[in-house]
DNA sequence: TATCTATTCAATATAAATATTGAATAGGTG
DNA sequence: CACCTATTCAATATTTATATTGAATAGATA
């Protein structure tokens, strides 16, 4: 093996598994997997793929190292086989929306469109838990939630909101997070808040990047 | 705009700056731009393109704004955007090392068959540094070197390594670097230089990993 | 202004990725 | 064992990416 055919293998293979992550569903399916174990058929449905496309996706992901399966009777989970899987898609995640224009104009006008709320970034939530009291809703799925969520946290998830209004305070400060800067749970969770007369902020990134950070987080699996 | 309309936004411009990413020789050009600015005509040498070749994927790179362009005289140099290129093109290397075992096995077969010696992390020449004496060798291009090495590095480019000899010290340990893991001029170095009786050894990592820990550098430019 | 040189553009053929559809399969469940 | 369900596979049409070739262009130099 001389030098370029060892280069053509290496930057080759860098290119595969770039590959696998290059396109938008796949994109969307990560950041999705970052949250916990999911379900092809909840994947199809959070994505608006069909199944057969969704699983297509995965095979693809599967390929490539990035996904591992666990069956539990009739359904496949598949979860991120490493933490190094989310740290590239954060990478280019941050890379995009500091570069790409597209995607800072759209973030900005979807957002300012619906609700135009005050965000916390994640050391300021640090801050304001450290010097006082704050409430952190999660309004994230349940099953995410039990699979991992930051310490002391609340679960509502966003379609129980609503209804379940009166289980928050009326006073202290309520900070919302859901599964990151993309993710508009938290937003709608803010405006609906707000409304109601609560003192709400968004949490500027998501629970993959609490996480990362290595700050304390629970698990509540049953 | 709905919902899924910002997400099908979001998620298009990320894999549009990934797709960019994603080919053999797009990685490698732009580990080699993570070195300084560089010509075409040199970027089609160094990866074994056609001129016209390797213009056409560095038009790619720069519809996705991850490369500028700077004419000098009759050359056009390109050089990355931004610290987040390299930090994103970083994330998908560690990823590939990590989890794909042909580049881990091809990476290791190609060293054993040349030259299987010891390499000294980033953290190890630190402490090698605060204890003793060490002279850090940068053996790229002078160009390269010229933009930015290591603080208090020699340069002594490859080609010229085995004429220079008596430049280096006989007694102090000599760490040789280039501009990364996949790169082979430290390897090449280190066996030249062992077999000549000096005590060498590679850096795992390269300039631009030195640089992004924002490690003391230096820079010679005229 | 004419010429030269580095780079880009344009055209084309080939290869790879994607979405869609319906059939096949694997593994639980009764 | 037969059936049911979630998932994967296979085939196809369409779109997109890539390499190659030769011509065009932009800007420096004389």
């Amino acid at each position: 093996m001389n030098k370029r055919q060892f280069k053509d293998t290496v930057y080759g293979e860098l290119a595969r598994i770039t590959k696998s992550m290059a396109n938008p569903h796949r994109m969307e399916i990560i950041e999705l997997l970052a949250q916990g174990e999911v379900s092809v058929e909840q994947i199809a449905d959070q994505t608006n793929l069909t199944i057969a496309n969704a699983s297509q996706h995965l095979q693809v992901l599967k390929q490539a190292q990035l996904v591992e399966v666990n069956r539990q009777g009739n359904f496949i989970f598949y979860r991120l086989s490493n933490d190094n899987v989310f740290k590239a898609w954060k990478a280019l995640r941050d890379l995009g929306v500091e570069r790409i224009s597209t995607i800072e104009f759209v973030v900005k006008e979807f957002r300012k469109s619906m609700f135009d709320f005050e965000a916390v970034t994640i050391e300021e939530l640090i801050e304001k838990t450290e010097s006082g009291k704050v409430t952190i809703l999660d309004v994230r799925p349940e099953s995410e939630y039990r699979q991992g969520h930051i310490a002391s946290a609340v679960s509502i998830p966003i379609e129980e909101l609503a209804r379940r209004l009166r289980e928050l305070p009326k006073r202290t400060e309520i900070i919302a997070y859901c599964r990151g800067p993309f993710c508009v749970y938290a937003d709608e969770a803010v405006a609906l808040l707000a409304q109601a007369g609560f003192k709400a902020k968004r949490l500027t990134e998501g629970f993959p990047d609490w996480k990362l950070q290595e700050l304390p987080i629970e698990v509540s699996m049953n």
